[in-house]
This record gives structure tokens, C-alpha cells and sequence, in this order.
DNA sequence: GTTCTAGAAC
DNA sequence: GTTCTAGAAC
């Protein structure tokens, strides 16, 4: 067991069926340490927080995957399951308690971007419901101790939600700061992911269930990924990625 | 989700 | 000629 916290099955191979089960489970243990793990957490963001976000080599791919004799089945080494693994990693953990743990996004579109992800098994907001509701506040609220704690003093504005249709497999909410300065984002599908109604907002989607009892997601969400690139602070068209990169410095803080 | 790169756009 | 985008990845 990676971690002590996580009293759950690991279940790597298939989604759970049961959202119930988490209901179940989730008195199992009583967390004395649900506050965020300073000494983890500030190595964590001592770590990437030097540079706001100029150097393009902090997106390449880590050298060379081993290419191990391990079987490729593409099911847990599959890339849309990397959240399943990086959310164990307590290299990662910025934050856990008994529901939910926080890990910095590993290719970060903004000055600080976390993704709040419950321990359990849920594989998108396709199968959210009801039962899940307090989970969703709570992982909202979460995210908003997470700005408080990591960026409270920056005059930074941030925006909590999902994404309409999510590359990475189990939920996770974005928790981002809106200066999209990083050399992470660099096409139109990453900005407007972030910057159109393909961002769900959390507190849309908390009521969304909490009225219809599920997420329901409108038509059209791969044909927002194309739309032209729109400033999100002055609604601006710039023609390019790089023409926007630039345009963005001035909306910056200070 | 990312890398890589052909060829479109400038 | 260089920059930039968009689609394949077995």
C-alpha cells in the first residue's frame, strides 16, 4: 500500500461498478491529519515555483520510458490511466485527507494548477450522482484551502472545474490560476479546454447534480477546442498561440 | 494526456 | 526560409 490514508481497494484494472461502495467504505478510518502536509507540500512547491514559466524544457518528456518487459496490455500502463498512478506517488500529494487528495497537473497550463481527485473509484462526472454530491463540495472546498495555502498572498484569480470530456480517466477537478503563463500550453485545444464552456465550472456542476442529480454535458463540446483563440480578460482575438502567450503578459498582476 | 513532424501559413 | 498548426501514434 502506497499510503496510509487510502483505505480503499486498488483498482487499477476496471472502474468500480458501484459508486455505493465509496459510501460504504468511507467511515472506515477517521483521519486525525486532514490538513495540508506542509513539509511535502512546500518541497513540492519550492520545487517548480522558481521560474513562473519561460523555459520549454520543463514540458519535454522525462528522457526515455524504460521499456520494461512488463506486459503492454494498455490498461494501467495506458497513458489515460497516469492520474490513477500519480495520485498514489506521495511525491506528488500537495494535500490528502480521508475523501480526496491534491497533486500538482504534471504538465501545469498556468502559474499554479492543481487537480483535486477523490480516492474513490470514480471514472468521470458520467457517473456522478446524488450520492456523490458532498464528495463534489468537498473537493471544491479542498481546492479553495489549496489557493488559500499556495497562493493566497499572489493576486492571482483562480477558476475551479472540469473538463467536458476529460483525456485522463477518474475525476479530476483543475484548480488554476488565470495568468496561463507556462511553456505547458501550446495549442488552441489546451486554451480553450480552459477558456470556453468546455471548462465546467465546479460550483455549475455541484448544482447541476444537486437539481438534476447528474451531469448532463451540451453537444458541440470537441467543436469549442476549435474555436479561434479569445482572450479570456478583454475578448480579444489573437491570431496564434505565441501572439497570445504575448498578448497575456499584460494582464498579468503588477 | 504528450510527442513528433509534414506541410500550411506567414 | 521560418514559424506554427494539426493529426497520427499499432
Amino acid at each position: 500500500m502506497v499510503n496510509e490514508l487510502y483505505p480503499y481497494i486498488v483498482e487499477f484494472e476496471e472502474e468500480a461498478k458501484s459508486p455505493g461502495l465509496e459510501a460504504h467504505r468511507k467511515r472506515m478510518r477517521s483521519s486525525n491529519s486532514d490538513s495540508v502536509g506542509r513539509d511535502a507540500a512546500q518541497k513540492a512547491e519550492s520545487s517548480t515555483r522558481l521560474e513562473s514559466g519561460s523555459d520549454p524544457s520543463q514540458c519535454s518528456m522525462p528522457a526515455q520510458k524504460g521499456k520494461d518487459a512488463s506486459a503492454k496490455k494498455e490498461s494501467l500502463g495506458h497513458w489515460s490511466q497516469g492520474l490513477k498512478i500519480s495520485m498514489q506517488d506521495p511525491k506528488m500529494q500537495v494535500y490528502k485527507d480521508e475523501q480526496v487528495v491534491v497533486i500538482k497537473d504534471k504538465y501545469p497550463k498556468a502559474r499554479h494548477h492543481w487537480l483535486v481527485l477523490p480516492w474513490a473509484s470514480l471514472s468521470s462526472l458520467k457517473a456522478v450522482t446524488r450520492e456523490h454530491l458532498e464528495l463534489l463540495k468537498h473537493m471544491h472546498a479542498v481546492g479553495e484551502k489549496v489557493i488559500a495555502e499556495f497562493a493566497g498572498s499572489s493576486k492571482l484569480r483562480f477558476r475551479l472545474g472540469y473538463h467536458a470530456i476529460p483525456s485522463m480517466s477518474h475525476v479530476h477537478l483543475h484548480v488554476i490560476s488565470q495568468d496561463f503563463d507556462s511553456p505547458c500550453l501550446k495549442n488552441k485545444k489546451h486554451w480553450n479546454s480552459f477558456n470556453t464552456e468546455y471548462f465546467l465550472e465546479s460550483q455549475a456542476v455541484i448544482e447541476m447534480v444537486q437539481e438534476a442529480g447528474r451531469v448532463t454535458v451540451r453537444d458541440g463540446m470537441p467543436e469549442l477546442l476549435k474555436l479561434p483563440l479569445r482572450c479570456h480578460e478583454c475578448q480579444q482575438l489573437l491570431p496564434s498561440i505565441p501572439q497570445l502567450k504575448e498578448h497575456l503578459r499584460k494582464h498579468w498582476p503588477q
